[in-house]
DNA sequence: AAAACATATGAGCAATTGTTCATTTGTTTG
DNA sequence: CAAACAAATGAACAATTGCTCATATGTTTT
C-alpha cells in the first residue's frame, strides 16, 4: 500500500496522526486478499445469483428446477451456478442425469441478511 | 417471479415438491429489493472501495489522506466515495475546505468480516 | 449402440464499470 | 475580490460482465 506512484498529486500535509497511519497500514489485509474479497462480493453483485441463493436457501434443487422457478434459461442458470460453485458458495451432488445444488455454508445467509438489513433502513 | 417467458425450454417435470415451490416464491423478496441488494454488494465488489472502507474503519479521514494512504489520485477516491456515499455506507462532515468521511454503520464491518471468514476457509 | 435428457461450456455481443484527464464547485486566506 | 487549495464532477476509454445461441459432455433407457 501507499507505494510511490508518480503523478499522484498530494495535499500539503497529511491530516491524520502518525499512529493512525501506522494502524491503518498494519490492519489492512494484503493486496491479494483484498482482490479475493472483492471477487467474492462480485458474486453477490448480481440479482440472478442472489435469486439462486435465495432459492437454494429454501431447498436443495437441480439446475432445471431453478431455471423454471426463476423463469430463465437452463444455460443462464448453469453459467451462474458455475460462478457460485467456483467461489464455494454452493456445492453440488450428482444423481443420475440430474445435478442437485445447495448452499455450502451459512456465510451466504449471514451476508445476505446483513445486506438486507442495510438496505431496509 | 416465474412468469411465462416464451422460448424458455423446460424439463419435463419439476423435481421439487409443491410446498417447496410455494415457500420459495413466498420467501423471495420482490424484484426491486433484489436489485437494491445486488447494487449494495456491487459496492463491495471492488478492491479500491474495500480499501477505503478498511481505512475508514480505523479512523475518520479526509479525501486527500485516503488518496495518499492508498497511493491513488484524489479524483479516483472521490468518485469511489460518491458511490459509497450513495449507498449510505459512509457519511461525511465538512470542516472548512476539508471533507471528513467515516463509516455510517456497522453492517459494513459485519459484511466485510463475513466475507473474510468465507475466503479464509 | 442409439436416442433422449440434464447439464456444462465456448464464442459473441450489448451493457456496465473503474480509472484518467480536464474542469468546476466550494471554502478559506491574503 | 483574487489566489490557493480541497473536493466533486463529466467525458472518454479499456476492461469486464451477463446473457443468448449453438454445441459438447455425461448419464440413463431402450
Amino acid at each position: 500500500m501507499a507505494e510511490e506512484i508518480p503523478g499522484v498529486e498530494r495535499c500539503e500535509f497529511i491530516h491524520v496522526h502518525e499512529d493512525i497511519v501506522k494502524r491503518v497500514t498494519e490492519a489492512m489485509p494484503g493486496e491479494e486478499t483484498l482482490y479475493d474479497l472483492a471477487d467474492l462480493f462480485r458474486i453477490f453483485a448480481d440479482s440472478t445469483r442472489i435469486k439462486i441463493l435465495y432459492v437454494l436457501y429454501e431447498s436443495e434443487m437441480c439446475v432445471c428446477d431453478i431455471a423454471q422457478l426463476l423463469g430463465m434459461t437452463q444455460s443462464a442458470i448453469s453459467h451462474q451456478l458455475r460462478a457460485l460453485k467456483q467461489s464455494k458458495l454452493v456445492k453440488y451432488r450428482r444423481e443420475g442425469k440430474t445435478v442437485f445444488y445447495s448452499l455450502s455454508d451459512d456465510h451466504v445467509v449471514t451476508i445476505l441478511a446483513q445486506g438486507m438489513e442495510h438496505i431496509e433502513e
